[in-house]
RNA sequence: GCCGGAGUGGCGGAACUGGCAGACGCGCCGGACUCAAAAUCCGGUGCCCGUGAGGGCGUGUGGGUUCGAGUCCCACCUCCGGUACCA
């Protein structure tokens, strides 16, 4: 008879909601120390959970409910990041209102989550379109827009035509959206953006003092793309204006040959002369019409054309030619470049294509077979007043700063790669922003006492006629007046991003009801920072990015007391679906070897069961001709494969707390791994062994000495590897006191107490079950982690192997507490030992007490 | 190209600061129970040679350090993730 978790498990459930086991009170005893532990609130999308979601959830549960146990006062909420395009394109679709489908999906969401037995407090719920959530997201945005982090610019954006919306320059992959996969153009529009700029430098040093995955720190050290280098002036031969451009390597400032400026420069106009002006124009209006994506494709091949215009190379005086290509970015630096290309690779490469002059200044490179841009001494370099000839690239950087600074000709200047961070949409199911765009000209803020600025009702979803966001095809909505200066006005009609209101959820958890203020500062005292962040790596730039970003600004403005939200942040591993066994077959039918497949259209697949693949070398072959090779591949999970795997099929088949423990035991949280049913299937028996274990009679005489070695070996094995997040090794750990344990004749109290607390945080429902089972009245939820005794874990006697020059030669029970010498005596006596060593010399003995001795002999 | 991570049985994965590689689970093989099957229980299971006792080889590859290396060092290969004209 399996166990009956389908009556335990609704049971229990209703049992904490009823009983609110898991509410942590708005007025906690503040002595107690606290443990804040966060999930990445999903999008509640129409599809329902997926596996991968009860990954992190159930890793934060565990050491939720372990911490609590361990007498923290525990913060453990969740919430719902509603904004977002799929409830938009099905209003654009059926006219229904993303209002209503997002309070649908929430529901879903948060039923399938309560079927898994999470111990979150619910009553602590947020949703980012809650009214009462979003008023205080528009309160933040005014804070941004107060001290001058809010700008409105005119400014060539990433348009994405199939989504009908801009998006950041994070949200754009290899000229592609990131959701989507649709190209991306660029196009000149008003936009709001946000001066992240600003923090750059704050962003980037806070990161050191994080408990973060060195990956992800380093992917946004990355992306801020902090440089040193200089702005260097550069006279222009006939011109009243000077060419500024950034380089990191002013050492090498003797050796430029020619000058870049991006197509978009706004010097561009100035320098082309007549001759010139047909090219230039024609070859700026192509590249302007290039999508991001063909200008990456095409980045192998550079174009260019020359300008007609000669700049003064300040330290020789010589004149260059000034270009202009695309492979200058107008949005880095001063979009404009000096070209070295002796030692730059992209200006190697130009200078070769329209065989421009290449001049040595570093030596120890070929410049004629490619640009050098190692270290080395400089040469070539020297004028009347300055010499770098002799000196190493660091020294010559510092010596012709220096320089260029007492000459007025530059300076030192740091650059970072982050850009401001675009953040108007031209959606609906977004939050209003708190605008309003007065006649004169001017923006003004809606005043607090206004907030929440609700969201315009509308006709339709679509952009309005003109092109407008959908909010501008509500007349009385747009048009209004400034109460403050009494002038007609017309509102904001962008909205803001999705990522907006993930940015600060965190801190709402902490005090959702507050309709004073965002957040009650003695609350934030107290909860912040999250002490356990753990969601997926794909959030590794954007959102973790951004929310940091707020962070300091809502410190800046004293509204919370840490620099950063997230102490220690944890990357759960992505969820594969089963492995699959593909059989390859040519057009007419004969089978092809897995690795002679390019391009998978010119062939038919075949999904083969796995008793048709044999393992050969490092490869799978069928079974019915060896000489075929399988491709043996678990794919990520997708509807268009077919092999989504469904949470709620397995919850129905195995039982919640199965799910938790296979989504626990498959291997450490970080990794990405396969799933398997076979694997669910293994922890279900397991659970019923433990529910069969519990069918021994129970008896109050205390455990044996084995018994209570085995006992709390568990308390200690268990509790160090939830603190160190290894949740599978734990779960193996409780299988081996489990197989031992079902020897016994019967069940001590001793041993099915601890026992039934150390599996209760990973199988919650059985637990409370069982606990019940041993005559408890109350929930386990609250009762003390149980402690163990070091003494008890000692055993009386070890085998240790003994070693001839690092041989097994025998092995021998001695007392544990047994010292190096003492070992070495009793292998040294023991007859095989002593046989081997005879008629040899010892040379060293090694004695590792408790594991092995070794006796080196010749 | 650059940055980050990982390569251990048929599979998922264990192995503390270098100390008996393969815990635990899956799968497979054999046995018990059963009319039979499922479930359950017991035993076995890295590979190769050997009937056997036993022997040899084994943590991506090649070197090195060490009494001793999955673990440390050097070089390389493969895979995964990120990123890509950032001057």
């Amino acid at each position: 008879m399996p166990y009956p978790f389908s009556d335990i498990e609704p049971k229990w459930q209703a049992y904490w909601q009823q009983h609110q086991t898991f509410r942590t009170p708005d007025d906690v005893d503040t002595t107690r120390p606290k443990y804040y532990v966060l999930d990445m609130f999903p999008y509640p999308s129409g599809s329902g959970l997926h596996v991968g979601h009860p990954e992190g959830y159930t890793a934060t549960d565990i050491t939720a409910r372990y911490k609590r146990m361990k007498g923290f006062n525990v913060l453990h909420p969740m919430g719902w990041d509603a904004f977002g395009l799929p409830a938009e394109q099905y209003a654009l679709q059926t006219g229904t209102h993303p209002a209503v489908t997002t309070e649908k999906n929430i529901n879903r969401f948060r039923e399938q989550l309560q079927s898994l037995g999470f111990s979150y407090d619910w009553q602590r719920e947020v949703a980012t379109t809650d009214p009462a959530y979003f008023k205080w997201t528009q309160w933040i945005f005014l804070k941004l827009f107060e001290r001058g982090l809010a700008y409105e610019a005119e400014a060539p954006v990433n348009w994405c035509p199939a989504l009908g919306t801009v998006l950041a320059n994070e949200e754009v992959i290899n000229g592609r959206s990131e959701r989507g996969d649709h190209p991306i153009v660029r196009k000149p529009m008003r936009q709001w953006m946000l001066k992240i700029t600003a923090y750059a430098e704050r962003l980037l040093a806070d990161l050191d003092d994080l408990d973060w995955p060195e990956s992800i720190k380093e992917m946004q050290r990355n992306w801020i793309g902090k440089s040193e280098g200089a702005e260097v002036d550069f006279a222009l031969d006939g011109l009243e204006a000077t060419l500024r451009v950034y380089t990191t390597r002013p050492d090498t400032l003797f050796g430029a040959t020619y000058m870049v400026v991006s197509p978009e420069h706004p010097l561009l106009d100035q320098l082309v002369t007549d001759e010139t002006r047909p090219a230039v124009q024609d070859y700026r209006a192509k590249a302007a019409m290039k999508s991001d994506l063909e200008r990456t494709e095409l980045a192998k091949t550079k174009s260019g054309v020359f300008t007609g215009s000669y700049a003064v190379n300040p330290v020789n005086g010589e004149k260059i030619p000034v270009w202009t290509s695309d492979y200058v970015l107008i949005s880095y630096g001063t979009g404009a470049i000096m070209a070295v290309p002796g030692h730059d690779d992209r200006d190697y490469a130009f200078a070769n294509a329209f065989d421009l002059p290449i001049r040595e200044v570093i030596s120890g490179g070929d410049l004629s077979k490619e640009a050098f841009t190692g270290n080395g001494v400089l040469v070539n370099s020297a004028n009347d007043d300055i010499s770098l000839n002799g000196l190493e690239v660091t020294e010559s950087k510092a010596k012709i700063t220096a320089w260029l600074e007492s000459k007025g000709l530059g300076q030192g200047k740091v650059n970072y790669k982050l850009r401001d961070w675009l953040f108007s949409r031209q959606r609906y199911w977004g939050e209003p922003f708190p605008l309003l765009h007065l006649d004169d000209g001017t923006v003004a803020p809606v005043p607090l006492d206004e907030l929440p600025l609700m969201p315009p009702a509308v006709d339709e979803y679509k952009p309005s006629p003109d092109g407008d966001p959908p909010f501008a095809r509500n007349p009385e909505w747009l048009n209004t007046t400034d109460p403050a200066t009494g002038r007609p006005a017309r509102r904001e009609t962008n909205t803001m991003p999705q990522w907006a209101g993930s940015c600060w959820y965190f801190l709402r958890y902490i005090d959702p009801q507050n309709d004073q203020a965002l957040i009650d500062p003695e609350k934030e005292k107290y909860w912040m920072p999250v002490d356990l962040y753990v969601g997926g790596a794909e959030h590794a730039v954007l959102h973790l990015l951004y929310a940091r970003f707020w962070h300091k600004v809502l410190y800046d403005c004293g509204v919370v007391h840490c620099k950063e939200p997230f102490h220690r942040l944890v990357n759960q591993g992505m969820i594969l679906g089963e492995v699959e066994y593909t059989l390859f077959r040519n057009t007419d039918g004969t089978p092809v070897s897995a690795s002679e497949i390019r391009d998978e259209h010119d062939f038919t697949s075949e999904r083969l069961p796995e008793s048709e693949a044999v393992k050969k070398g490092d490869s799978f072959v069928w079974k019915q001709d060896p000489a075929i090779q399988l491709r043996a591949k678990a794919n990520k999970m997708s509807k268009s494969r077919g092999n989504v795997i469904n949470p709620d099929d397995v919850v129905k088949q195995y039982g919640a707390d199965s799910l938790r423990l296979y989504e626990m035991f498959m291997g450490p949280l970080e990794q990405v791994k396969p799933w398997s049913m076979k694997g669910v299937e293994g922890v279900y028996r397991f659970l019923n062994k433990v529910w069969r274990l519990f069918e021994l009679p129970l008896t109050d005489t205390s455990c044996d000495k084995e018994q209570k070695r085995l006992v709390h070996g568990l308390i200690k094995k268990v509790g160090e590897d939830i603190e160190g997040m290894r949740y599978n090794t734990a779960i193996a750990a409780m299988m081996e006191f489990v197989n031992a344990a079902g020897k016994w004749s019967e069940l001590p109290r001793e041993a099915a107490e601890p026992f039934v607390l150390l599996l209760s945080p990973f199988a919650p429902h059985m637990g409370e079950e069982l606990w019940e089972k041993l005559g408890h009245a109350e929930s386990l939820a609250h009762t003390p982690w149980p402690d163990y005794d070091e003494e008890a874990l000692t055993l009386d006697s070890v085998e240790i192997l003994v070693q001839i020059t690092g041989k097994p030669c025998a092995r021998l029970d001695v007392p544990s507490t047994a010292t190096a010498d003492e070992l070495i005596n009793l292998a040294k006596a023991h007859p095989d030992v002593a046989a081997a060593l005879t008629g040899k010399t010892i040379r060293k003995e090694i004695a590792v007490p408790g594991r092995l001795v070794n006796i080196v002999a010749t």
